[in-house]
DNA sequence: CGGTTCGTTGATCGTGCTCAAGGCTAGTGG
DNA sequence: CCACTAGCCTTGAGCACGATCAACGAACCG
């Protein structure tokens, strides 16, 4: 059963948190025992739409985001492969976003009482749940922090940092260069930034040889420039090196 | 025991997420065993600290930052009465911000066993701890809609009538009127604003007959105008209507 | 009183938005 | 092979929202 995990990308994110015995293996592999595939562009769940199930994503890369009334979009995240989304739907009344695929994707739609047996069954998967939500939100205050506070290139350069870190942690990032399908209207919706003003913070930072983005590929030339540009810390990414922790 | 619920804004704010029977508000209530109490700007805990207690705010005003390099700030929240802050922290390897009261508080720090054996307990607690989790999401993510995509005005608009729905469910709110403790440095930087501008933007909602704030005091002249300014829907801040949620 | 904190206003500046166009590439059908 | 289209990227010119810098006023408190 061990090589449930040589191709799951949950796997692959929680194998730092371990260790974890096959059985406990095998209650992480049901939350993807169930697959969906996917093509491009196509919406998984709406706001406000009741959700009894979230989504692990398998494979390709997603997007959630709010709509506002006058055409404005707000990107909240770009789950990847390895992090599960709508969670917290399953708590509330509803979802409180939009979710959608922006590549060909594969998913696995995990039911609360699949999340919540899964947690009971083991207490290592419910750490690693617990993780996994608390990460997610630690995500979500950077998000909040970059658009609040940061200027447009700091904020460009964390976002993409950022990236790169939540990428090698699932092994899709090398020596500062991975693929990147995100275009850049979407890229500057999750920025607070119109995709014009974006294209030129790109072309600064190009320029002054920090990073390149150019067809869905991105080479970081200068990583310790861009970090110190970003005032980055990617702690808050990784799993937790506590030892003994709940 | 059930006069436990008369006096704590936690079971008040979980009251709706009932039916609870007496045992399972004597967990709750042991959240609330312990009590701290602190003067106004006291540090709880700082960005990085390690933290093996959560903290229910038990009375008082309080908030949630982080600094920047440059001597910026970002309020992440402001939370009050019945909220519990620095869960995520528990399962991280810190907290990811920092956390002071504003005004002399009461608080009821939350051990990570205490919190995890209440779960085990009761279910019914363990649903009101999720929901609580979820919700404390879903106001982040609003947040960052506002400040990502919304307008000075428009995203001001959206806190007050947010911070009006928050106070009604704990009973701090009523006609349109609540107590507001928060000068506007505090509050222009949740809103990701200088408080010059949001002095301005104060100004205009006021003159346009929608909201006043004022030593500390908000009326809110006209909800529906300020509602329809604002594009709110206040959804994501109630308790569930859902039967049979997990 | 003087000090401190908070609110308010004015003048000016600049980051990032808006509107408008054009270019590049891949895909499609003639 | 060549139009033609559709996405996406890129650039320019001008504008505006909100920032910055600099005061001053009001309330509170020692």
């Amino acid at each position: 059963m061990n090589d449930v995990g040589c191709h799951s990308p949950l796997v692959r994110k929680f194998q730092a948190l371990g260790p974890w015995t096959d059985s406990e293996l095998l209650a992480l592999g049901s939350f993807g025992s169930r697959r969906r595939r996917l093509g491009a562009h196509q919406a998984i769940f709406h706001e406000r739409d009741a959700s009894d199930e979230a989504y692990l994503v398998q494979s390709g890369w997603t997007c959630v985001y709010k709509l506002l009334p006058d055409g404005g979009r707000q990107v909240i995240s770009f789950p990847l492969p390895g992090d599960i989304v709508g969670i917290s739907g399953l708590f509330l009344d509803g979802a409180q976003f939009s979710f959608e695929s922006l590549t060909p994707v594969e998913l696995s739609p995990i039911s609360t009482a699949t999340l919540l047996n899964g947690a009971m069954a083991s207490s290592n998967v419910a750490r690693a749940v617990r993780w996994s939500v608390a990460r997610d939100s630690a995500i979500l205050v950077e998000h909040l922090v970059n658009v609040g506070r940061r200027s447009a290139l700091m904020r460009t350069a964390h976002f993409i940092l950022e990236l790169a870190h939540r990428l090698r942690l699932i092994g899709a990032e090398r020596a500062g260069e991975f693929a990147c399908p995100v275009n850049q209207y979407w890229m500057a919706d999750a920025l607070g930034l119109t995709a014009i003003h974006l294209n030129r913070v790109l072309r600064e930072l190009r320029e002054a040889h920090l990073v390149t983005l150019r067809a869905g590929h991105v080479s970081i030339h200068d990583y310790e420039g861009l970090k110190d540009l970003a005032v980055f810390d990617g702690d808050y990414l990784s799993p937790p090196k506590r030892v003994g922790w709940p």
